[in-house]
DNA sequence: ATTGAACTAAGAGAAAACCTGTAGAAATAT
DNA sequence: ATATTTCTACAGGTTTTCTCTTAGTTCAAT
């Protein structure tokens, strides 16, 4: 029985430390790179080859859905599950269009890892039950697929989000208030939000801004 | 040299597991209980009695905070470690005062862990850096300790948080739109914001509100 | 060369948010 | 018993948000 050689990329080092004993534990389960930045991890990838990755989705410097993206790049046939805190549903689609093969909640058991890895390994995809459920549900939703913003409107979001008014925007940016509330309504519209209380929370799901 | 025995309070299955293996490599630290759930350990609690309990703050059932003081009533000298994964301000204190004698970090190093329970066993306190320049910070801002919010009002941040209206919040609590805002305004005094743009931020870091 | 997207701008009005202050009733604490 | 806190409510005001619509300019792509 070969050996499934392991990378675990995830800037929780704790959280990396247990996986690589938890995986160490496992029969025919060896963890043969483990870091904390995505960088590296692309260096890594320049020499060797791992059968599977575990790859953590919000991370400093370069986060989990651009790595997974580069690692593809370079290595398409590589299984990469996406091994996540939580359930925040849209970087799941980034993920999946990035290329993962699966993805896996931190807060799933140490058997549902072994059963994803070993899926992934024999060339399957293995998602976790809560992440097809919200799938599921966004579809039943009409859900659309997020209109991307453009720079301009990401600045803008980015200043609501600190809590700016549209007139202290257009200031901060030197144009009229008025183009920063167009900017405001087009951004509500690809959104899908009604105010600013939505804007935020979709801002947070979405990667325009973090806390 | 006397065992130190260790017990892990932590929902995410995984994390438990992998410090769990963690501890059992160093020398001299023991786990001798671990669960996802508070209640039982409050009941593990009553037969038997840890050095050290490493305890997650945010679970569902009873949380890190009320499995916490529950605790510390039922054992007055038990040496508890709040290990957290956010940078949560609010939680600080909350853990604090309910009587925790460390704070790591989920993403810090086996070394701090090894680090935080060895001085805590020894009847020190044990803070992360990060945390006490987070205290540092807030006191040094003039913060003042965050008033806490009342029942009705935690309700009504909660509806804002969810992008409801002050009208549509007055139909569904069978109260005038005015008291809403009268509410509102206490709210933003008490978060000292100007608007719900920092005020959803706020409740986001203070635990009011999850995304 | 033309199309399209992105950025800019504005008018006009309705709705909601935000500020300040006051105040009574009920529940809780000391 | 008395004081404090909480919940309720309103007045009257300013500011900001939000909706809808129209339109000129620039820049890159086909």
């Amino acid at each position: 029985m070969k050996q499934i050689k392991i990378a675990i990329i995830d800037d929780h080092d704790l959280f990396r430390e247990g996986i690589r004993l938890v995986i160490g534990q496992i029969e025919n389960f060896e963890v043969v790179f483990d870091t904390s930045n995505g960088n590296l991890f692309l260096e890594f990838l320049q020499h060797s080859f791992p059968d599977v990755v575990l790859m953590d989705i919000s991370m400093p410097l370069i986060d989990g859905v651009e790595t997974t993206r580069k690692a593809i790049e370079l290595r398409p046939s590589l299984n990469i599950i996406a091994l996540t805190m939580f359930s925040d549903t849209t970087n799941y689609t980034k993920m999946i269009n990035a290329g993962v093969k699966g993805f896996v909640l931190k807060k799933s058991t140490k058997f549902e890892l072994q059963q994803a890895i070993s899926v992934v390994f024999e060339g399957g995809n293995y998602f976790s039950q809560e992440i097809i459920k919200k799938l599921a549900f966004r579809s039943s939703n009409g859900f659309q697929g997020t209109d991307h913003l453009t720079n301009r409107e990401i600045d803008i979001l980015n200043l609501i989000c600190k809590g700016f008014t549209s007139y202290e925007i257009a200031e901060k940016l030197f144009i009229s208030a008025k183009t920063v509330e167009t900017h405001r309504s087009n951004i509500f519209l690809k959104a899908n939000v009604r105010n600013i209380a939505g804007l935020i929370v979709w801002a947070i799901n979405n990667n325009y801004f973090s806390i």
